[in-house]
DNA sequence: GTCTATAGAATGATAGAC
DNA sequence: GTCTATCATTCTATAGAC
């Protein structure tokens, strides 16, 4: 008869284990004791271990989203927001959980992969929003690059800790719009 | 008494497993049944799943760097011809074996870890070395940024299928040293 | 070098008491 | 909702015959 453990707990240190061991490298065991749980006790509060994966995606958006500056105001300010965001997570956590994933999830966990494939779109769909207030050219291509660029980025701070990339895709970012025609 | 399966054939079904499940996700089992082998068989010739990492990435190194042209002739060629390689596998395989790599080896596995830490440097020495015979300013610190913008833009590819963030970024490379001062 | 046999550990998941 | 107990499966790896 103890506190239950909240299920936000859960889900962000699931996050934690998916960002450093990939899907299959991250076991309900070690996400039981991060929690302070028995590996079954998991299963009345997600139903499997691929359940997990929509769970931490969502937590993820909502992360990155939430409070943003309305880009019909000032776009810049709302993009800058963004971008620095996803780049200081990068910066502190040395990787992004949904490039793990993307690559770590395979047809065995369908779900799995929607949640993926959805969690990108939207992200993209949400930068596209803001380079469209603000009058970018081709502004879903321009954000579907700049996501890349800021995830090749973690490449490096995995293999050597090297930030630079990161810092240098996070300025060619906010370089965006300041001459249209030619804005990477 | 039969044929011994070739270690190159063994080396290679090891780097589709790899790439596709990553390091967690590709198993011993897996493998041996690609090269026709009982799984036990599979440690006479290699000691361990980690000692294969090496092994994937040195022939891949192999195969990325063999008979590029003389930088010190056209360096152009030679850059055009390192970076189409690099663009050809991604498109055709969907991802990166390096990034996987990259990305699912851990503390536990400190040798993988190395090898892959050593693949990448080797290969972003090779990128800068041709650079550096164009003479691009800050050849090491371009080769870094091409390099990561490659690997990113797999995530489209492996995501949506979408190869157009890999296109883009190989025009970005194939642009490096047009008009100097601003490369990317 | 490949095989059969097997070990020992870890995995995701279920049943039922409290 | 958490627990104890348990399951079937899969995993990497070793021993020894041929």
């Amino acid at each position: 008869m103890r506190e239950p453990v909240p299920i936000h707990q859960i889900v962000v240190e699931a996050r934690e284990l998916f960002r450093e061991y990939g899907y299959e490298g991250a076991s309900m065991r070690d996400l039981a004791d991060r929690v302070g749980l028995r590996p079954q006790s998991l299963y009345t509060r997600f139903p499997s271990k691929e359940s997990l994966v929509p769970a931490v995606l969502a937590l993820t958006l909502d992360d990155t989203l939430v409070d943003l500056p309305d880009p019909a105001g000032d776009w810049r300010a709302a993009w800058r927001m963004l971008i620095g965001r996803i780049a200081e997570t990068f910066e502190a956590r040395g990787r992004c959980v949904g490039l793990h994933l993307a690559y770590g999830v395979t047809a065995q966990t369908p779900d799995a992969r929607d949640a993926v494939r959805t969690f990108f779109a939207r992200l993209r769909d949400a930068m596209a929003g803001i380079l469209d207030a603000g009058e970018v050219s081709e502004p879903v291509s321009v954000a579907t690059d700049t996501l890349a660029q800021l995830e090749g980025a973690t490449l490096w701070i995995t293999t050597e800790g090297d930030m630079e990339p990161l810092r240098h895709a996070v300025e060619r970012a906010l370089c965006i719009g300041d001459r249209e025609g030619r804005p990477l």
